[in-house]
DNA sequence: TTTTACTAACTAAATAGTTAGTTAGGAATA
DNA sequence: TATTCCTAACTAACTATTTAGTTAGTAAAA
């Protein structure tokens, strides 16, 4: 085992990264706690990455970049509208449920109008809901599907799925007295379903 | 007019800062901007409100206040389970749709796990979905409901719209020839809908 | 021996919060 | 009804601390 690996160093710095933005939000990480969290020097985050938004910028692009590979995997051998909906959805809820520092990221970002997001990662996050655009017109013109809002689909999975997640850890972090509340076992897949339900014909 | 007014200056901070954490967060919000937004010195702020963390509060405090007294309001003269929950997903639609910083501020803080969130607004925001809970209890032993996760169905909604709106806004600020999306009309009445279809048996 | 990867210690700027007042305006007094 | 007095409401200017980013140098590896 090397001592230095900078593609490593880098690697484990995006990596505690996107989970201490994703707890702490772009604003709320201080660089000095990112660093001891890193168990590296301040300035070796300064060594890879330009500065704390460049850093930034690369997390979300990566994410980007991850969904839409995601997705592109999932679809890669489905054949009819049905199919690859039931991909994408897939495809979503799996990033969203596993990835929850990621779907956080980008949660918060979205609260804020994307004031952190530059045209490029911009673009990229376009490209994801471009596909599923594609998919719903395609049901339509097969006669699959109703004519939907595909923003209102994307946004009530991922909002939804997102917003579930969240307050179930916001749930577990409570007294189990005070906060009495109980979650079903596969309450996200619950959703795609019911996804699936509303825009089937 | 009177040129002091402390009932109104505090109401003004609190307006201004309702709008202004919203867009920024409280962490990306400096005191100095907020005091400049609202005409007031910053001294003034720290006159009517012990420090900044204790502002942010007050303001979580009255949001949970607007939303149960909407809810109450809506509910009043409702006599079934179904009337019940429609006026319960009215009165959220209507939050989320209409107070956007409100809707904002509930977004960041839950993708923060509701790290800003005293015990005192946690125990608040719990009545609101207490009361979905009780709904949907009552549907499901009038046998009017299918058994399902009250969570889902708050996440879904509330979660849902928010993205929805938020994508919207997003989008608006965009290049309309880079992002050449188009939004139905009454998308966030579809959301309703699409909840209401799931819960009914 | 040169370059790449990394660090301890520093700096300049920004920021939450304070201090030492000033002033508006209502109540008590004359 | 005018004058004095008091305090709630407000402010300009300051401070202590925090924070992003830098520098000058060291050590591993090629």
């Amino acid at each position: 085992m090397k001592k230095r690996n900078a593609t490593q160093t880098k690697e484990l710095i995006l990596n505690v990264a996107t989970n201490e933005f994703s707890k702490y939000g772009y604003d709320g990480l201080r660089v000095d706690d990112l660093a001891a969290r890193a168990g590296v020097n301040k300035a070796t985050i300064y060594y890879h990455f330009k500065d704390k938004s460049f850093l930034y910028q690369t997390i979300l692009f990566d994410m980007s970049q991850f969904i839409l590979d995601n997705v592109h995997k999932k679809l890669i051998d489905k054949k009819t509208a049905q199919e690859k909906l039931e991909a994408f959805l897939d495809a979503v809820v799996f990033v969203v449920t596993n990835k929850r520092d990621v779907a956080k990221i980008l949660m918060q970002e979205l609260s804020f109008n994307g004031k952190n997001f530059s045209d490029e990662v911009k673009a990229e996050f376009f490209k994801i809901v471009a596909i599923l655009i594609g998919i719903l017109k395609e049901g339509k013109e097969t006669k699959v599907f109703r004519d939907v809002d595909p923003f209102l689909i994307h946004a009530t999975t991922v909002g939804g799925i997102n917003y579930y997640l969240s307050m179930q850890e916001l749930a577990q972090n409570e007294d189990k007295d005070r906060f009495p509340i109980s979650f079903k076992e596969n309450g996200v897949n619950d959703i795609k379903e019911m996804i699936l339900n509303y825009v089937k014909i």
